[in-house]
DNA sequence: TCAATATTTCCATTATATTGGAATTATGGA
DNA sequence: TCCATAATTCCAATATAATGGAAATATTGA
């Protein structure tokens, strides 16, 4: 509960939001700093400010690349989370289809589509 | 995303999470003011405050019974923020199985148990 | 080594959230 | 009507979060 909590604090600020999602749009490769700021029109410091949250969350990993830090999304994380919040948030007739079941006990299924790029085209808008 | 935002500032908080989660424990029936501060050990103005931050969120129902106000937790904006989650923060393959489908897209399936108090007992405690 | 670039840390400011005591409002029963 | 109960609103205190300029740190390439 104590990482749900820290996972559903990181996501519930405007600006981290926004950075999260970008990230995952970028999957595995992620994104340096400086790219973020400028995409998103953040000042350097709050930047900083914001990634370091979302890191100490665990929903953000870090690399140094050359003198960038690349940032990538931590699915786990995400993942763990959706799992909490199904499981103690939801009740699955009212709610969600298939929730109240832990990851492991979720059957694989087929699969709709592979890509990020198709997956990222039935994305929604801000 | 302005309704998925304000859903996690709601439930990004230690005291509102363990109000929610109390609530989506009794189902439809819901709980009273009072009760749910007994059982909670928080002040009523406090809980006043906290409880009209989750229904301006979107994320509990208020009725009145008699001298109670009764709270009821709103499956559909949860299963909105999980639909919300799982198109805009994951990446399927990394991170949730069936992960990126809209709530209409997904196929129905076989539940594993149809009760409450069934899926209470494999929820994970604090 | 030095300059340029990328990012973070430091720090002060401002903004927002949380808490709970006391007063207030609403309801039901005697 | 009057009292007890249930909850909210008011308000002030305290705590936590967000912002960004300026200085510091790390890295690369000349």
């Amino acid at each position: 509960m104590k990482a749900a909590l820290a996972a559903l604090t990181g996501l519930s600020q405007e600006t981290r939001l926004s950075i999260f999602r970008l990230l995952v749009r970028q999957g595995r490769e992620g994104l340096a700093a400086g790219a973020i700021g400028e995409q998103l029109g953040i000042a350097p410091a709050t930047l900083s400010f914001h990634l370091a949250h979302l890191e100490r969350c665990g929903l953000l990993d870090a690399r140094r690349d050359g003198r960038s830090i690349v940032y990538t999304a931590a699915f786990a994380t995400m993942n763990a989370l959706l799992t909490y919040l199904s499981e103690n948030c939801c009740a699955e007739d009212a709610c969600c289809p298939g929730a109240a079941l832990s990851a492991s006990q979720r059957e694989p299924r087929a699969r709709r589509s592979r890509s990020h790029e198709t997956s990222a085209r039935s994305r929604r808008r801000d």
